[in-house]
DNA sequence: CGCCATCCGTTACAGTTTTCACAATCGCTC
DNA sequence: GAGCGATTGTGAAAACTGTAACGGATGGCG
């Protein structure tokens, strides 16, 4: 039976594994999904019910093991293994997601970094020498790379999208203001502060 | 005949604003929603709609009038005016959202900037000084701030958060990778780039 | 001026997601 | 080793969300 997982199911077990996490830190051996719940502002119900889509982790009468649990969503995150990056735009907002340290202590390695304005080449950023975007097909041809971040102003981000896709990246982490169009098989996630605050200006102006 | 209107029919009105925003200067008078739908991945009967909770916007056999469609979703969303908003956590993220120049022109007016370090004090950044955290309650007295930007390490986000919420601020952009806890009439909106990476590894693994 | 192609607004329907509620199980205590 | 309080996993119900389909406008064209 090959039942297909929901996709907010998927999109809320890295929050869950970030508590895990927490937990482990902190010492705790063992949570239970009303204890977890309350931590993420999701009622338990959900989190047994998400949880049992991948098998049976938990002990009546007791909770969940944390570290296992822990273990457990990595593994079905495919968060157990390193992943290679490379971001597109070393303009102001590429520079800081570069030289961000949150990416690789997760497992997220960045390989490279392009650029179209020829006066950035050669530029070292982090620990990256900054290339021209001609090599950009180049290098994905001899180093695959799983996820590209793309940071370049909103008019171009659809041609660079394409180009990763084209190039074999199959994960897009979009911060232009834009919409890019994917084939159905490539995953993005789109960080917009801007959109995130408009909807909320909604409520306030209640 | 009051109707609630669904948070993510809300959540996507921003993206349709961008949109026109987008067509209007390309000089596009009037779209159909088929069109925009394909610029947005998005069925034209979702937006048809969606918009159908706030009025009648459209002709039919025309489509919409652009500039009058976005002038409406502006009002709706309440981006017809400026919003005050304040960052706390200036370290090297906090740093980069104050001098973001995406928010301003949206109506997002940055008015001050705190950090618990004592060494960023009187430190300007963008055109604002940075003041010490301790002067956040007063200065929240002085100068109502609608929306707060938290950028500070993910230990003290509760803490930050409780605290611009007691000081009257409605609306938070939360940065860190923690899930904090607000009241009902407060929103919140998490960014955190980490999650939504994690989230695709899972269809990479496949 | 009447016809035609277009496309909106809306209602009914289908699908998805969340919540509920309870039997089953666990570990602890006596 | 029986009894008890806690907590899981799950099927069924409820709530929510998205899609389809169609009547009714609308504007353009001959």
């Amino acid at each position: 039976m090959v039942l297909e997982i929901p996709e907010v199911v998927i999109n809320r077990l890295p929050t869950y594994a970030r508590a895990l996490a927490t937990l482990a830190e902190n010492g705790e051996a063992v949570v239970s999904s009303q204890a977890l719940g309350e931590a993420l502002d999701v009622t338990p119900a959900q989190i047994r019910k998400d949880l049992s889509y991948f098998g049976r982790f938990g002990k009546q009468g007791r909770g969940y093991n944390v570290q296992s649990l822990l273990a457990r969503l990595r593994e079905i995150l495919g968060l157990d293994r390193q992943w290679h990056v490379c971001v597109v735009g070393v303009g102001r907002l590429g520079q800081a997601i570069v030289e961000y340290g949150g990416f690789e202590p997760q497992g997220f390695k960045i390989l490279a970094a392009f650029d179209s304005n020829p006066e950035l080449e050669g530029r070292s950023i982090g620990n990256l020498s900054v290339q021209n975007l001609d090599e950009l097909g180049a290098f994905l041809a001899e180093r695959p790379v799983d996820i590209g971040i793309v940071a370049v102003p909103a008019e171009n981000t659809q041609e660079i999208v394409d180009r990763l896709v084209s190039g074999g990246v199959r994960a897009v982490l979009n911060y232009a203001p834009t919409t890019p169009h994917v084939p159905a098989e490539v995953s993005i996630r789109n960080i917009d502060p801007v959109l995130a605050m408009q909807s909320m200006t909604y409520y306030l102006k209640l």
